[in-house]
DNA sequence: TGTACATCAGTGAACGCGCGTTCACTGATGTAC
DNA sequence: TGTACATCAGTGAACGCGCGTTCACTGATGTAC
């Protein structure tokens, strides 16, 4: 059996696929492929490590050294899959908020579902966003750290808006203590159930509404 | 300048130390060196990749076959260094309910403060106790579940003794879904403060506080 | 209309490195006779 | 008291592998004249 030769591609003497040059003007679509495909490594893997340059390539079909021609090292290359999908995170947040209406236990509860929903369902795009050498190589802030305020500050200014009868809206320092106490609860929740899949959790959606009720200060739903 | 040559070790002519051979008798204090080397290495790095077999050689002086004398592989060696550093986080957790007292706001107070503590002062030991393969290799349990789950029932014993006027003590799910979210929160707190360094925390002690009292059901302290 | 040339989008061989693991070997030190 | 031997605690060379990166090169395609 002859192998038939897919649309833009054909296989070489061994056997792997070759992805077909990009024509005139269209360079930037490897980069996009490479992009693509260290996604999909990572999501299989999980592990910042398993992210070789080789592998890419492999994965692409294209060779090593054309990963040179769009990123300038296999970090770099780890930078723009962590800053995608960083946007991504913060995009589905804040379209959860804004899908929940206007009441600002509603929004932040959510935020707070979307947020697990989103590691649970890309776990290990979730673990390398949130993977980091112990000693950061550079001292410079990534560009998803301003994102990363704006979406804290929409919490804040919806934790504050949430009635109190008796006892009055959250300060601005107990709204930021909460959304301290919100970010690193779920990001354990998150990481520890990938971590420990074998360990009976409770079912996420209730742990995560009891958890979202006692920071907010409201009773037990 | 002649190099002075340590007691138990001397210079070879690559310039790197050499581990003296154990006393007949005496083998198994290669593997007490391989396993604090190995730690070391860990706690400077908080890789796990960077556990290489040869590395380990290295820091202790030995020829790199000398590790499989006493440890079948490096996954071998690096769970076995897990669980070394499992054991002391537990009994952390146990010397300070001890040392707290009675009280059980104040055992569940101490052991939470214990636990970020301890997160804070070993990043790197702490990062590769909880770093797994995405899909684990073996299906097997490690041994320090079992520990683990003794001290969750503690942590439980304790919160349902905490007296609630007027609203009676937890119930046994209650306070399970509490202690599941003790360790979630104060695992997001020692991961997330370790992985973005650069972020202005709130003050770790008070950030603990608040989170307890908030996820007991008082109110701020 | 032709054609020389510049540019684009890559390729392929080679480098040196550190890795895990194997294999047969080596000294020193106890111990049985 | 000697001595042969077993055991202990390692060693050192070698293997094949995948890695990041370098370097000079190659076709195809557009474009100026």
């Amino acid at each position: 059996m002859t192998r038939p030769t897919a649309a833009g591609s054909h296989a070489s003497p061994g056997g792997e696929r070759r992805r077909a040059p990009a024509r005139r003007g269209q360079g930037a679509a490897l980069r996009s492929d490479i992009l693509a495909a260290a996604t999909a490594m990572i999501a299989r893997s999980g592990d910042v490590g398993a992210l070789t340059l080789r592998a890419v390539a492999r994965e692409v079909g294209v060779a090593a050294t054309s990963i040179y021609l769009h990123f300038a090292s296999v970090e770099d290359l780890l930078e723009a899959v962590k800053n995608l999908r960083f946007r991504e995170l913060t995009d589905a947040l804040a379209t959860a908020a804004d899908a929940a209406g206007p009441d600002p236990v509603d929004r932040v509860t959510a935020r707070a579902h979307a947020y697990v929903r989103f590691g649970g369902e890309h776990p290990g795009e979730y673990a390398v966003m949130f993977a980091a050498r112990l000693v950061p190589a550079s001292g410079a802030m990534p560009a998803r750290v301003t994102i990363a305020a704006d979406l804290f500050d929409a919490i804040i200014a919806d934790l504050r808006s949430i009635p109190r009868p008796g006892d009055g809206a959250m300060s601005e320092p107990e709204a930021t203590m909460v959304a301290f106490h919100l970010w690193t609860a779920l990001h354990g929740i998150v990481a520890l159930r990938m971590l420990r899949p074998l360990m009976d959790w409770p079912p996420v959606e209730a742990e995560v509404d009891d958890l979202v009720h006692r920071l907010i200060g409201r009773g037990r739903a």
